[in-house]
DNA sequence: ACGGTTTCCGGCAGCTTTGACTTTTTTGAG
DNA sequence: CTCAAAAAAGTCAAAGCTGCCGGAAACCGT
């Protein structure tokens, strides 16, 4: 390849073209994993499955990760700093303009949960009801989402910090219905009652905050 | 066979032994397909799992079934049936007393999302988001409890026929609230905040109706 | 340019599940 | 009692998934 002919200016690459292309490929490999657990469902998503979707071949991939279980366990923590990071990053962008909080904070959690990695979170978080070993990996990634999630929640409205137990019942309320109204466990796609919901929801915070 | 020799007597009876030991085995063979979405998920509800808590041979049920999805359908006909009649029961119970009928309706859904019927139902309900199959079988049965649901719930509610609006809204913000609790697709088990969340919701309800 | 390492590929054995088959047991009528 | 039908059980091949191995190709330091 002749790269060794330009010694400077890998200065930027992180130890070499090898371990670069390697994280290329790992992170090929857990995205596709992702679109394979929204796509598929979690029975579907299959090490030959991700592969395909990888555009690798199965032997290349279990190089990378040995087994099934570490894909997974990859795709888990990928995901949820990626669900993290895209809240936060939609709530800062609105937070600072002055306006309306409440509103501008349920329309980014909003947005989220109808995210595409909303759902495949759902279909992590279901599964591991009945697999201990998904459970073990994907309860201690909730907890930091969880926590995290508080905290960025207590950042943007600061006035509640003296109102503790009303502030708790606001963000459960908010959950609830925004991601029960996601997964669409309930009700399939109304929009005329969704939109209703989610006014009434935002009145109710605003009630709460007074 | 022969049964056609005797038209008439048999307008009571499930046609003799033979059909009756048949009713008997299918029905063991469907809650036993219940029990195991319960258990292992849709996933691991395998025919071998089903015959085995069935306690039948895979041979002798797959007589009554021909095929897997042929189990599926009538556990999911199964499963709503009853889940519409239990709810229905515990509903009527409460409502003739006279007392608070609206936290008696709320402990009865209450009730309702934390029975295992309801575990079944949402694994199928998420296996069906990526199952085409299985979501042709499901949707319509949706669709009839849902509709069942509500009619039961304003033939409780007489008194707020009058306000439509209010009363889809407060039949939509119970059931996300609830089953999302329910569900645990959040919140993992926190009783207090469950109480908070609960007694919130009653209240508000209460607002809604006045 | 060369040897060792890393990345990638194809194939293989073992296991599970499914649906179809054949055989055995039970049931009910003549 | 005999016999045909239903119910139950056991057997089988095909398909899919997982994990592992040997070998090919690309890459890096020397």
């Amino acid at each position: 390849m002749g790269r060794e002919s330009h010694p400077l200016e890998r200065t930027q690459e992180p130890a070499g073209w090898q371990a670069q292309k390697s994280a290329a490929t790992r992170h090929r490999i857990v995205t596709a994993a992702v679109r394979c657990l929204v796509d598929l469902g979690y029975a579907g998503t299959t090490t030959t499955a991700i592969a395909a979707r990888a555009g690798l071949s199965r032997g290349a991939m279990l190089h990378h990760f040995p087994s099934k279980i570490d894909v997974v366990r990859a795709a888990v923590e990928h995901l949820h700093a990626r669900r993290l990071k895209a809240f936060r990053k939609s709530l800062e962008r609105t937070a600072p303009a002055g306006g309306d909080r409440v509103r501008q904070a349920l329309d980014a959690y909003w947005a989220h949960v109808r995210h595409p990695m909303f759902v495949a979170f759902l279909e992590l978080a279901v599964a591991a009801r009945t697999d201990r070993e998904l459970a073990a990996i994907l309860l201690p990634a909730r907890a930091d989402f969880e926590r995290e999630w508080r905290r960025t929640a207590r950042e943007v409205f600061p006035e509640w910090l003296g109102h503790e137990e009303r502030f708790e019942l606001a963000l459960d309320l908010s959950r609830h219905v925004l991601e029960g109204l996601a997964a669409g466990v309930v009700t399939q796609r109304e929009p005329a009652r969704e939109r209703r919901l989610l006014e009434y929801l935002e009145r109710t915070l605003h009630e709460l905050v007074g």
